[in-house]
DNA sequence: CGCGCTTGCGTGCATATACACATTTGCACT
DNA sequence: AGTGCAAATGTGTATATGCACGCAAGCGCG
């Protein structure tokens, strides 16, 4: 391996995070009416979908820093969609989406389902496959690091 | 096309948002010791090469948006890495890299090009030329939208 | 019981990101 | 010169991201 003079201009990691930036930027444009970005979109479908669930347990699942959690959960809770409830365990705190909450994923799941199909539409099968195929395997590799 | 049904577990955006954290990560590791962020090293680069550059050009070639560059200046000018020069154009800001900005990106490339080098051994060329690939013809698709 | 380690979380700080809006300058046309 | 539009940039506001640090609650063991 090796070898191949690299040139910062081949940085996986610029490029990959051009291309989250432009991803990004697409379902922000269907998910504007529902107030939603598209990460508490994520966090809201996920408390949604896995009922009471602990904050470190949503973070392995959205492979995200625990608080980078707790910040973007932020605006969810003032916002009436997500609730904390009591646990046994007074350390955790239980999040569950509120009827508000679930009602407002509910009317959000088209909106995003239009983004996610704009973006495969223009990028066709093939290339979706591929795209996906291909993250998902380097993050399987990149797991060890 | 269409007809599947899609799960938000499936969300390109959801996806391609994790794996730039997490390539993010392994490139901070690596940069930490000059005290660069991987944008700010990219953004030193650009500006380093492309000589004396305004904000609006820096933004095309960043793919970035422009009031986000204008921000990510901030710590690099106050550092004294790059510096604001008068164009004819009193409008436009020529941005250049100083010397001690040259110097510290002469220093922090080889510590980019490591992190670049565990990223593609690890995934090993095939992936990485696969991800590449995708990323690329992606963009090129998604550019039209 | 009480000590110490572990676990689960929040906060302070700094950067990254971008939309809407305001400002300044340049330029063309009258 | 004057007016009006376009171009280049900055600002207000809000979210996203994560490291270092601190705190409180559980837990094991003497």
């Amino acid at each position: 391996m090796s070898g191949l003079r690299l040139s910062p201009l081949d940085c996986t990691c610029f490029r990959i995070r051009g291309a989250a930036r432009r991803v990004t930027q697409i379902y922000s444009k269907h998910l504007a009416s529902t107030g939603l970005k598209i990460s508490q979109f994520s966090l809201l479908g996920f408390v949604t979908a896995q009922g009471p669930v602990s904050i470190g347990r949503l973070s392995d699942l959205l492979a995200t820093d625990r608080t980078t959690l707790t910040r973007n959960l932020g605006p969810l809770l003032k916002d009436g969609l997500i609730e904390r409830a009591q646990s046994g365990d007074k350390r955790r705190h239980d999040l569950v989406a509120t009827p508000a909450g679930r009602a407002l994923f509910k009317r959000a799941l088209p909106l995003w389902a239009a983004a996610e199909q704009e973006v495969r539409d223009a990028m066709g099968a093939k290339l979706t496959a591929d795209l996906h195929g291909a993250i998902e395997r380097s993050m399987e590799k990149l797991a060890a690091l």
